[in-house]
DNA sequence: CATTGTAAGTATACAGCGTATACATGTCAA
DNA sequence: TTGACATGTATACGCTGTATACTTACAATG
């Protein structure tokens, strides 16, 4: 049970004089708290008005739909990722500085994943985001084509990097080493002949640990791949 | 509505001689298709079952439960992934040609991006390529953790590459159009001083088109950075 | 101060979902 | 012929999003 910031308002036995009092402020926080707990699915209507003390219905005078809700938990956890923390130094560094600007968000909410995977149309501080971004790449001298698939590459690449080191299991820690011990059973036991490389590999791949390493490596590769990208372009701009 | 091969037996009038005779297969097959017509949350038991003219329940005596037939989905989905067609040459030609291989099969699915990427235990199909990719990555010179961390990271990239571009929205041609017109507007319509990079770019964004080119700058960016890492590591052991 | 409009929460309902359990039936082997 | 087994049926439970209509409480206005 995620903690509700309004107990009070919470047990149901309201008292008359202050009756209950949403906002969607309140809604859109709580809703991301369970999401990053437990995971989006766990994000039900019912489920928040009854963490509100509150009928279900009384939600939707706040949130439009949940399409609409799941949009504003989008936004409010990207209230945290500061653009304009980015220093002008070498546009790479400001790339890379912004990629770890996204894992920091992204790994205090876990659910990021599955919301920054969401197709909608951005709001305010996720259109700032991507417009600095867009910013750094033309001003590196790429065309806004160019500019505009690296962004989204980008992004998708370090959800996944994240994703796949931290938070991807969105179940508590146990259930997380759980399914670790399950894939090194697996992949550990497949016939060696068959599969020399995937049992030889098998540790790797069950160890979500070690996800400094882990996203460093794919940071790395990411910005080698852009860098190359780049040069092939100058020299083909020449 | 999705085709189903045995018309005479969705009729729900079904004569006493042969009575309905589902299979595995099929059941696994129409769900496929309904996932690349509809989005794979148009698969639903209830749907099989009346495109079957069969109880929902009828269909748990050939799928364990939903999360058996959406893995099984997804095997069925890579039989035409046909992994032995990757020749012997330069290692980097081979993961291009994995990557446009796997291209080939999600033009074909567009659920495959869903499918893919759920949280399961792959079966024979996706363990080849698995194992054959990673294969790939050895005999190029990658420790085991760095083969398996670029296979993830290719497979990613691939499937977000070809969703972005082709697939994205699953709905039909005309959703996607509306979409491509939704975002024109959007991004079109930001104040242009505020986000003088994202109106710049505004066609980019709403362009869905031209995906081979899309797909082919993907490709090179996803294989610059994987380049510029073997020659990294290379120099590294040396 | 009384009235009235509106915002906010309630009550009920519907259609859909996955699936547990218990039962019926049609087919094939002994 | 009988009985076992595989397969499809029937019913039910709890969950989901959300449409519609009703009630209540407060705030502004004549």
């Amino acid at each position: 049970m995620v903690h509700n910031d309004n107990d009070q308002k919470a047990t149901g036995t309201r008292n008359r004089t202050s009756p209950i009092r949403l906002s969607r402020e309140a809604i859109v926080g709580l809703a991301l708290n369970i999401a990053d707990a437990e995971g989006v699915d766990a994000v039900s209507f019912r489920r928040l008005a009854h963490e509100f003390g509150v009928t279900p219905m009384a939600i939707y005078r706040h949130v439009r739909n949940k399409d609409d809700l799941l949009d504003a938990m989008t936004e409010h956890m990207l209230v945290s990722f500061d653009t304009s923390a980015v220093i002008e130094t070498d546009w790479l560094e400001q790339v890379r500085e912004l990629i770890y600007a996204l894992r920091r968000v992204l790994l205090v909410h876990p659910s990021g994943r599955s919301l920054l995977s969401r197709r909608s149309l951005p709001s305010k501080n996720r259109l700032d985001i991507f417009e600095t971004s867009l910013g750094i790449l033309r001003k590196a001298g790429f065309e806004p084509r160019e500019a505009y698939l690296i962004f989204e590459y980008l992004l998708n690449q370090v959800v996944s990097l994240v994703a796949t080191g931290d938070g991807y299991v969105q179940g508590a820690e146990e259930e997380r080493r759980e399914w670790g011990a399950k894939l090194l059973e697996f992949y550990g036991g497949l016939p060696q002949q068959e599969y020399p490389w995937l049992v030889e590999a098998a540790p790797n791949i069950a160890a979500c640990v070690d996800t400094d390493r882990h996203f460093q490596f794919g940071t790395d590769l990411l910005l080698a791949g852009v860098k190359a990208m780049a040069a092939s372009i100058r020299s083909k701009t020449l």
